[in-house]
DNA sequence: ACGACGCTAGACGGATCTGTCTAAATAAGC
DNA sequence: GCTTATTTAGACAGATCCGTCTAGCGTCGT
């Protein structure tokens, strides 16, 4: 077993955080191996020892980003209590995203749009919209008025707004703008600021 | 000086559709010169002979894409008079472009996605968001009430979210959504159905 | 009839990319 | 201490990809 808090982290975690940046910020296809193993500081071997193969390494990768997504926009949610202010703060915690200078729009997005039809990327990616789609169908029938499905369908609509446009014009604002179209679909929805 | 009304279509012509076709479906980086020429029919040599480079054919299938999706928009909203109508024709029109069983997102999404900072695909990415930009501003303009510039952001977050979720979810359905939206947000700004 | 233009077929070079393999050094576990 | 797991450096094979080049065929304008 490797110690946990050992000084230099292990060869797969390297190649895995090397991959997380070239991948996100070139694109899969456009950053081969050899970039890979040169940033992580590894030698080859190690790839083809830590994966089974490129595939396998774009997969961890997707999946990681899973992963830290989910982990910030629950923590964004699970702020707050109710109803409104949960569906919200999605909206709030794409706002500290996009703030981020080396922002490019979202992986999958950007994996589905150079990806063939039954790759690695177009799996880790239904999955992904699968998540997106039950977290505001959640959302959306906690707030117990109107149609949850079609308000959900509306709040997706707005997150994938708000984040295609951001990486296109190259604009963070586009997450308080979603905000603001939520709240006055809520509001219609007769979902009032705060009940009294 | 070749007739314009000949049997066969040109070279240059053929190597064109072929580009479309490919890189819209399958991506740019992903498809090859040999896999272009050979849907063709072309020999190698007329690809260079009308064509700079790979690079150069990028550039004009965007500038296509861009030219033909203006026209069938631009058509869609002169169809009508009211401010309010034309806005939500865009919307129409985007409907009847998701119906479309080979839809796979916006091309210049889908470029951006794969691009380099100063690569072609991004520069004709910039002047297609241009034209998306002028395009609404000029139309929430027309409407003469509120702010222009706050709504135009609105729709274009709006367009962007259809066009987003039509491809991430092979949701057509999406259009409705933005148009039922953007009408929401057309009749909080005082912008009524039918003026009387 | 002749020359320019558009196009063909395919070989070729050089670069790049994924993946394999060898041989050996280093680290960890028992 | 000995064994097993992890890692290294780099050569190598096979595929693909972009672009060039040669040699030649057909068509059209003049």
């Amino acid at each position: 077993m490797t110690r946990p808090e050992q000084r230099r982290r292990t060869a797969k975690q390297r190649i895995l955080q090397a991959a997380d940046d070239l991948f996100y910020n070139e694109g899969i296809h456009t950053v081969g191996i050899d970039r890979v193993i040169a940033r992580a500081g590894v030698a080859k071997g190690s790839l083809y020892y830590s994966f089974a193969g490129k595939d396998d390494l774009v997969r961890d990768y997707l999946t990681h980003r899973h992963g830290k997504w989910a982990e910030r926009v629950t923590a964004g949610i699970d702020a707050h209590t109710e109803p409104r202010a949960r569906i919200l703060a999605v909206y709030d915690v794409l706002g500290t995203l996009f703030a981020q200078p080396d922002y490019r729009g979202c992986a999958f997005m950007n994996a589905t749009a150079e990806a063939a039809p039954d790759s690695v990327e177009a799996h880790a990616a239904t999955t992904f919209r699968a998540w997106v789609h039950t977290l505001f169908l959640d959302l959306a029938t906690d707030v117990g008025t109107g149609d949850p499905k079609q308000l959900a369908e509306t709040l997706v609509l707005l997150y994938d707004g708000a984040v295609a446009t951001a990486q296109m014009d190259k604009a963070p604002e586009a997450a308080r703008t979603a905000r603001r179209t939520a709240e006055l679909i809520l509001d219609n929805a007769g979902i009032p600021s705060a009940s009294a």
